[in-house]
DNA sequence: TCGTATTGACTGGACAGTCAGTCGATTCGA
DNA sequence: TCGAATCGACTGACTGTCCAGTCAATACGA
């Protein structure tokens, strides 16, 4: 038997086709998620380029033939992980924002998430990775476009609902508020990231912005949330 | 003749120690220069983790072992390029930014410095690659922070000039508006390094940022410096 | 029993770092 | 003034290490 014979690919290639084939085993989809999950915490932890097969196969508690088997090489195992990792922190931000009611309480809990628990998580740890090889490969360049492209979706519609609740300031450009407070918090995520200040003092930063530009004049003011 | 004997470190080393002969060879540390700016051009275009001493060798047309003759290692070299590539744009930011009187004029020439021309020129780059870097290493977290605060001093103190110039509103707090400005620019200089949106739109959206929220009420309106 | 999943020893390539040796320049001694 | 001795810069072949990827053998499950 040649080993070598691979379970159907299922994971993105760097063409941009995605091949799903349904029908074939729950078993190998879980399998090949559970090895995209530790191996996203591992690149959060180790970086991109000091995470070796072979921690992979550990932390997975297997060997790396395992994972040569699950994946056609090492790249397209660290690849796939990356957009998991967002693939599925994308679904829980979204479920999570949209128990929340008013946009300006739906507005703080998406500066966060961002600025605080991605941070924590290591999620924020990947970001700043993904960045870092976008400036290098285009292929990464266009997944990275796609992934976040539904993070601002996210954010836009927060956005739009404040204004339908005549929460936010009405003399605002969607285009230029969206684009302003993007930038902010990715700029404030990844200093959060990287060590150069608080997750805290992000946060209130960030919040700050918002009372001062975004919401409207009088807010309900003291004390909405408490200080994490 | 064992050629291992090392010319004297003038490197900064891990522990913060600067070592500075001054009384040796103007040759030597003309070599170590030209092969610091070789290597950031590298990192900057092939990322930290892809840049091989072959690599920086070849692109200084000389041989690995003339590499490792100034340089401890590779690491030290690449450590040293990203420090380097600093310094020096630290420096031309400072001279030229001080040619300007107008704090207003100052300010957007700072958003333009950082989000077009070091986007453009790789310096962008280099620092993305060193803030994935410090996300995992405290020895350049370290080296980072004080660099990332002589920025940071060089931006409040055009901040400072334009309230002492009555260009800036009043009614801002210092920490505040350096902080979000900061954050922003960092935001969008990396956006804009990554390949997420152009170096022109960045600049727009920090500059009509910069005319909402900083310039005080009548700015002197309309082309007061022409689109790039 | 048959096919699928898993193993881990092995291979080959890449690359950092070493070191014996070359070469041109400078100093020194006669 | 000239040859020899010395020196420091530089070279590039070589070595050892690390690691991704392979594959024959094996365990497992239906």
């Amino acid at each position: 038997m040649d080993a070598s014979a691979r379970p159907p690919e299922t994971v993105r290639r760097t063409d941009g086709t995605r091949v799903e084939p349904s029908d074939i085993g729950r078993r190998e989809a879980a399998k090949r998620r559970e090895i995209l999950e530790v191996t996203w915490r591992l690149i959060a932890a180790r970086g991109y380029h000091n995470t070796r097969v072979q921690d992979i196969a550990a932390a997975c508690g297997t060997s790396t033939g395992t994972i040569h088997y699950y994946f056609p090489g090492k790249g397209a195992v660290l690849d796939a992980a990356m957009e998991y990792c967002f693939d599925q922190t994308g679904a829980r931000q979204q479920a999570e924002l949209s128990t929340i009611e008013d946009a300006r309480e739906r507005l703080v809990r998406v500066v966060e998430i961002q600025v605080q628990e991605e941070a924590e998580s290591g999620q924020g740890a990947v970001w700043l990775q993904l960045w870092a090889q976008a400036t290098l490969r285009p292929d990464v360049r266009d997944v990275n476009a796609e992934m976040y492209s539904r993070w601002e979706e996210t954010v836009r519609r927060v956005l739009r609902r404040g204004w339908r609740q005549g929460v936010f300031r009405t003399d605002l450009d969607e285009e230029q508020t969206l684009g302003t407070l993007l930038a902010l918090l990715d700029g404030l995520a990844m200093k959060a990231t990287a060590g150069m200040m608080t997750r805290a003092a992000a946060r209130d930063l960030a919040v700050a912005w918002l009372q001062r530009e975004v919401f409207a004049a009088p807010p309900p003011r003291r004390a909405r949330r408490p200080r994490s």
